[in-house]
RNA sequence: GGUCCGUUGGUCAAUCGGUUAAGACGCUUCCCUUUCACGGAAGAAUGAGGGGUUCGAUUCCCCUACGGACUACCA
């Protein structure tokens, strides 16, 4: 087995790309750049029906915000196999769909949607699967059923017709899944699907094997929901004689709902509390608005790491992984093979550990078009070191300014709790104290902020515990957040004086 | 309904016939701390059910139940 890997993602375009897509892409990225070889894209849109405009470039975005950088195709500067849109590549699947049709694998069908309604409808009649198999297909219009000179006449007059596949009555067919082993189908079970539409576009089914195999894909790794057509697609190889390189398949299990029933899905959008897409979806037929995975303040390299792990695991406890981490563990046969509910709480903290680890620079960034957004200015250096000072509480960058907006906007409001609590007669004397302590400093910083703390307090007797979160809210108008003299030195004196002094004549029991 | 796939704590999960059945998230308690976090310690919580095979089953087989996917001229 020394035939080079070369993997790809094949979405289609009728709308943003889910997480569980973004997964797909991930593993398969990740098993290319494992094993040295390629990853490419492939657009799928034989359905010119559910395009979407729009959602081709979302795709590309979002796989590049994720850091998944695939080696050809759309997006990625095409390649050596060009092109790597279907419908681009129409001309170049007659052909086989010919081939198949001459050596008797495949058949002319000429029912309209009516007969095929009537077909299913009288089956379902009598209790039998409405299917167009073996046995359903000799008493409808194609190409088995009609005499010769009468499919000929109907094809020279451009009578509407799609190529279906001809399945033996029954037979086995067996193939190796790379992550469930061996699994058998008989053709009995399955029907005569459409390779071939009346519009002259291959179906899904046709494209894709006649497209890996001219793009020489090595491995097939595509979610759960194309494990019932694999054998369909066996079948294809072997039809067109391509058996001997078919690409060995993979079929991952789905990301399901955490409440429950039934697979994510890109309609379910914001219902469940959490982005179901990595970036902000407009839907353009409804106008509908989708948040984002970059949106809420995820970071692209902890989405890489959470989606790596829902379904799959290194089999070690280590779970924060790099991007070469996770290239260096994967392996297919680590994936597991039951669906993974997706858990806000894991995702949160994933999050977490990433954003502990960014340095303060990169979340000033962040932090600082909030400050613009509220028409302030303050250095990038200050908003560096309150990104510092705060960024061990949150999970998320948006929460940045959500809990440490004080230190841009003097507080107007004070916590009540901590007021009726601590406020008392002697409390204005203290804070009238520091005020004077304060203004007679030359300096001023945390250690000389402290000093004249305690010097005002020992002079109202006042401990340090009945007072020391008290001056937390002057400052701050809130209970909890870093350590008090260290925020105070960040605000500076005059910012320090203003703000108690405010508190001072605002705060009253 | 039919076919296929699956089933270890609430969630993600390790174990590839012999373990006190890991670990993480979440939850509870405690410690640290002016506070909120962080960090540390402890705790509650798991093999769907029933049959086999075996000296021994979470692990292998069968049945049942449950969950999921598919069942279009959609992918």
């Amino acid at each position: 087995m020394d035939r080079r890997v070369r993997v790809r993602f094949a979405p289609s375009p009728t709308g943003a790309l889910h997480i569980g897509g973004v997964r797909t892409a991930l593993y398969n990225y990740l098993f290319a750049k494992k094993h040295g070889g390629d990853f490419l894209i492939r657009i799928e849109d034989t359905d010119q029906t559910r395009y979407v405009p729009g959602a081709e470039n979302y795709i590309i975005e979002a796989l590049k915000w994720v850091g998944i950088i695939a080696d050809e195709g759309i997006g990625f500067g095409d390649g050596p196999h060009a092109p790597y849109r279907q419908s681009e590549r129409k001309p170049m699947y007659l052909q086989y769909v010919m081939q198949l049709v001459d050596a008797g694998y495949a058949y002319y069908a000429f029912d309209t949607a009516e007969d095929l309604d009537a077909m299913r409808e009288r089956l379902k009649a009598s209790n039998v699967d409405s299917k167009y198999d073996a046995i359903t297909r000799m008493a409808m219009k194609n190409s088995l059923t009609l005499p010769e000179d009468e499919v000929k006449r109907r094809l020279e007059a451009g009578e509407p017709y799609v190529v279906r596949i001809k399945l033996p009555k029954k037979e086995d067919v067996k193939f190796h899944d790379e992550i469930r082993g061996w699994v058998n189908i008989n053709t009995a079970q399955m029907d005569d699907k459409v390779l071939f539409k009346s519009d002259g576009m291959p179906t899904y089914h046709l494209a894709n094997v006649v497209d890996d195999y001219l793009m020489n894909i090595s491995h097939v790794i595509r979610g759960e929901e194309w494990l019932p057509s694999a054998p369909l697609h066996v079948l294809l190889y072997r039809y067109l004689g391509w058996e001997d390189v078919m690409p060995k398949f993979a079929h991952l299990p789905l990301l399901l709902k955490p409440e429950g029933n039934g697979k994510l899905s890109k309609r379910d959008g914001d219902r469940l509390g959490f982005p179901v897409f990595p970036l902000e979806w407009k839907d353009p037929a409804t106008g509908e608005v989708s948040s984002g995975y970059r949106e809420s303040g995820y970071l692209p390299e902890a989405v890489m790491n959470l989606l790596a792990f829902l379904g799959w695991n290194p089999g070690t406890t280590q779970e924060i992984f790099s991007r070469e981490e996770l290239v260096e563990a994967f392996t297919l046969d680590r994936v597991s093979k039951s669906g993974a509910k997706f858990d806000q709480n894991k995702a949160k903290w994933f999050n977490q550990q990433y954003v502990r680890h960014t340095p303060d620079k990169v979340l000033a960034e962040s932090l600082k078009k909030d400050v613009l957004a509220h028409n302030l200015n303050y250095s990038e250096e200050y908003i560096t070191k309150v990104c510092g000072l705060i960024k061990e509480k949150i999970s998320f960058i948006k929460e940045l300014w959500e809990i440490g907006s004080y230190f841009f906007v003097a507080p107007t409001q004070y916590d009540e709790a901590v007021i009726t609590k601590r406020w008392n007669d002697k409390s204005p004397l203290v804070l009238q104290d520091l005020i004077q302590l304060v203004r007679g400093n030359q300096a001023f910083d945390a250690a000389s902020f402290e000093v004249n703390y305690n010097e005002a307090l020992s002079k109202n007797g006042v401990s340090n515990k009945e007072f020391l979160q008290l001056l937390r809210v002057c400052l701050s108008g809130v209970a909890g957040g870093p350590p008090i003299f260290e925020m105070a030195q960040l605000f500076g004196k005059e910012v320090t004086l203003e703000r108690l002094q405010h508190a001072l004549s605002n705060i009253k029991k």
